[in-house]
DNA sequence: TTCGGTGCAAACTCTTTGCACGACG
DNA sequence: CGTCGTGCAAAGAGTTTGCACCGAA
């Protein structure tokens, strides 16, 4: 009871599929696996790509159909990047925080900062909005690119 | 020349598209005219529709098209809200704002705060990032929703 | 046997592009 | 004319879905 807060994803999924009568399967856990391998913001379409240069092949479709299970129980998350893709990132483990990007080179840094936090709660108390989420992005020239 | 940074949207656009030699044609007007009417987070197929609505029938592709042009321009500028379409809003005439969003009815509000922006600021220079843009979404239920 | 799960291909949605025609200097 | 702009339809890109088969309880 200690460990309440420090499961690994593959078993909070677990736990989510059994809730819904769904099972973990090889294809599922290949695709968890390898989202949660690379802790980097990933389209879809790198899931795939990377599995396949592994010689496990899993259909595009099954991949889509994991990920959105993974969004549905709060596992990972979409962010948007300005980038014409939609990226994702696990949440799971990981402080909430923003993202700071490269327009020239395309990198992306995170930052947490609780002063920026707690100044979006005080926003969403003076809007009378219960804040849910909240997300911040920064766009710049990082310093290699200058 | 006091009227400098008062010119409409149609000037700005019109100089702008001289510049490149290019021509306010017809339709051209009525995608911005359509744009600039509506204050409002609006989608391309919006714009389809709406100048359809009124018989003027411009070809989806003028008005993709077109977009490209005012995005060019600087006088709109892609938002991501959460959703799964592209919006724009215009930016031409508002200050820099962010937006709260609510989960439930979907309503957008627009904000300015000059903390925020400050700390945004700070966070840049902390990070060695020469800040070239920024945007800041909170997500949350409206009083109406509540 | 019964379902959920998978793979494949077709379908869908939004957006872009190729091409021929039309407008305008 | 020569070029730019338009409309249309086709092509793309990413994602979803329908369907038949497969595999574990």
């Amino acid at each position: 009871m200690a460990d309440k807060g420090h499961k690994t994803e593959l078993e909070i999924f677990l736990g989510f599929l059994n809730k819904r009568g769904k099972s973990l399967t090889n294809q599922r856990k290949l695709v968890i696996e390898q989202i949660f391998r690379v802790h980097k913001h990933l389209e879809a379409d790198d899931i795939v790509q990377a599995l396949r240069k592994k010689n496990q092949r899993v259909a595009r479709a099954t991949v889509y159909r994991t990920i959105k299970l993974l969004e549905d129980c709060g596992l990972i998350k979409k962010v948007d990047l300005g980038s014409d893709y939609t990226y994702y990132e696990h949440t799971h483990g990981h402080l909430h925080h923003e993202h700071i990007c490269c327009e020239q080179c395309g990198m992306v840094e995170e930052f947490t900062d609780p002063v920026l936090e707690e100044r979006i709660r005080r926003v969403a108390k003076d809007n009378n909005f219960k804040l849910t989420d909240h997300s911040v992005q920064i766009f710049g020239i990082c310093q290699n690119c200058m």
